[in-house]
DNA sequence: TTTAGCACTCTATTCTCCCGAGTGCTAAAC
DNA sequence: GTTTAGCACTCGGGAGAATAGAGTGCTAAA
């Protein structure tokens, strides 16, 4: 049984007004507030319908109605209209983006501040996934004797730092020695091929000074580990507090529950990487209330989509607010945060 | 009026008795739960007393004693024992930092997630104030054409990277000769001498290359702006969500309250900052209830202490817990944690 | 100075009652 | 067949009222 047109509007102003008022709606609310040229006793017939089909749910007998995940479902999949960003707001978005720097680490928390802001939710910002991107740099420069700071530099962008010891007799130009062979034998290679041998065998190919091999491997290995350790995801995330301030969430139990799940980042992003994978190639992705895997969220909405790196490397940023979002408008600010990112982060 | 020693102990009793269960304390139960070896009507003429004396307070007519915030100052001040951390949680703690490696951000964010860990509060850890720390590396690696990593490193330890972009016939030579004449020319001055004319003397005095004028300025001066954002401040806060669980934010209002304070970290620092300054030289600083002048914090307490990098420049960890906090465990955790981040950051 | 005894106070809980918004159903109208 | 008016019914939530119980402060005696 399709929805015929005046469901689907009532559907649509149900939950418009739900999303506004976070209280449940009745026929006579509904009739006042939208112009349908029909009774309330015909929109009670209709809602007792969108009722059976799982589209809408009751608190309790004598309340008005509330959208199920399914009538958000539908809203979101064929209602609602996504309007375009404000002049002004893509304005402010732009300048707040601008005036951070080009390093990814920097970026992705302008983003994920201007995503706080802009939606009021929380903002969620991922580095890329780094499997298969590549080393393009590696420099280890002496900050003190037995001191090395390690900077690797990846295909897609992100910059990582490591402070590691060494033996405190060997000199900048050994290490730079060491660190230019490695450069050279890594460089271009996937991440997910570099492994100790790997790194050990660029080394010594490319090497000329003569070290021994006890020394050289010990340093070796802080290399490896730094490069390694820069495969780790970054997380931000931001506007949790905003929540506090929810309806649906003034049950403190429901915040814990909540905040409990989204203290661990890798719990979140995880996720996030699982909804990407199956939602390939569409140009957000949305999960709505049970929808939701993860502990906690089920009074949630969780909206993601994917920039890109170089064209093929991507991350995600996502927004998590209450079911009851303004999801056109959410999704209107994430899309273009989105844009601005990709603009920026594949400048010529 | 001075505290007779049977009134210390009651006070210490109730101020013990509070911080366990959150409720208020009545003669009777103070009888059953500790030894006194007099009545309860005892109890209630030195309660009366110690209410008087602005140590307690009443919630209302019928129920029993809390703490107030001047009872909270006088048992920390002089009540409480501090005791000794367990050799048990000592070498845990030792584990979780030991895994992080030498860098300061890393450390920072270790200690800070060790600290939320082991306490169940809030937890905070701040860069060192930077005004008085020199440059010591300057680096510019080209990443690709057009686009050069600038990392600077500083004498506290502090390491910060930031993308740029130049004109993009610049090769890595000149880009690295320039950046060697800056870091020759500046390195061991302070932060706060070093402007945007410094930057241009020192290249201009140490630099072979030949350059045309404003190509060149254009270099210094994203060379500039990556230098002075190094003195940004980084704060590492850490175990909100778990304030929730408490029975002093079962209202939403206030969890609210503190974490719109919290979410901003510029004011926190300064607060930190303040409270340093005021209490400089002593091991650990404390502030409670009404004492803290930030918004929304009334109800928590808050426990910093100062760690050194180099003997000179200092940074500051933190606990943020309710007033209701069980002081003496907490002060010797963040102890033990500023003994190691000391240690670590100090070695030779 | 301490203690026992007791009247008093105040909160938190529970129960009941009642209002009103909203529903579903029926029967009539279109 | 669809829409509408009318009406009985349901249920949550708020307002009192009653009650229990913990704790106090005071008085008078030890």
């Amino acid at each position: 049984m399709a929805l015929d047109n005046r469901k689907k509007e009532v559907l649509q102003a149900i939950v418009d007004d739900y999303v506004a008022t976070c209280e449940p709606v009745g026929s006579k609310a509904l009739i006042d507030r939208h112009d349908f040229m029909v009774s309330s006793a015909t929109l009670r017939n209709d809602m007792a319908e969108l009722e059976q089909m799982g589209y809408l749910e009751k608190p309790h007998t004598s309340a008005g109605r509330i959208p199920s995940d399914k009538g958000y479902r539908e809203y979101v999949d064929s209602l609602m209209k996504v309007d375009h960003l404000s002049d002004e707001e893509g304005r402010e978005i732009k300048e707040k983006l601008s005036m951070s720097f080009d390093e990814i680490a920097g970026l992705l928390k302008a983003a994920s501040s201007t995503l706080a802001d802009k939606t009021g939710y929380i903002s969620l910002a991922m580095t890329p996934k780094l499997t298969s991107s590549y080393l393009t740099q590696l420099k280890m420069l002496m900050i003190e004797p037995g001191k090395v700071l390690v900077v690797v530099v990846l295909s897609a962008g992100v910059v990582k730092n490591r402070m590691v010891r060494i033996p405190d007799f060997l000199t900048q130009e050994q290490i730079a020695q060491i660190s230019n062979a490695v450069e050279q034998g890594l460089s271009g290679l996937p991440l997910s091929e570099i492994s100790l041998i790997t790194v050990a065998t660029a080394a010594k190919d490319n090497q000329k000074v003569e070290l021994p091999e006890s020394l050289l491997n010990q340093v070796l290995y802080e290399a490896y580990t730094a490069i390694k350790q820069a495969d780790n995801l970054d997380v931000y995330m931001q506007g949790k507090h905003r929540m506090l301030s929810l309806p649906e969430f003034s049950d403190t139990k429901k915040a814990q529950g909540l905040f409990d799940t989204l203290s661990h980042d890798g719990l979140v992003a995880g996720y996030v990487d699982e909804v990407t994978k199956q939602d390939e190639k569409k140009e957000y992705m949305i999960r709505i209330g049970q929808e939701i895997t993860l502990e906690g969220l089920d009074n949630c909405s969780f909206i993601t989509t994917t920039y890109n790196v170089g064209g093929k490397v991507a991350g995600n940023i996502g927004v998590i607010g209450p079911k009851r979002m303004e999801y056109s408008k959410v999704i209107s600010q994430i899309n273009f945060v989105r844009m601005m990112l990709d603009e920026k982060l594949n400048q010529p």
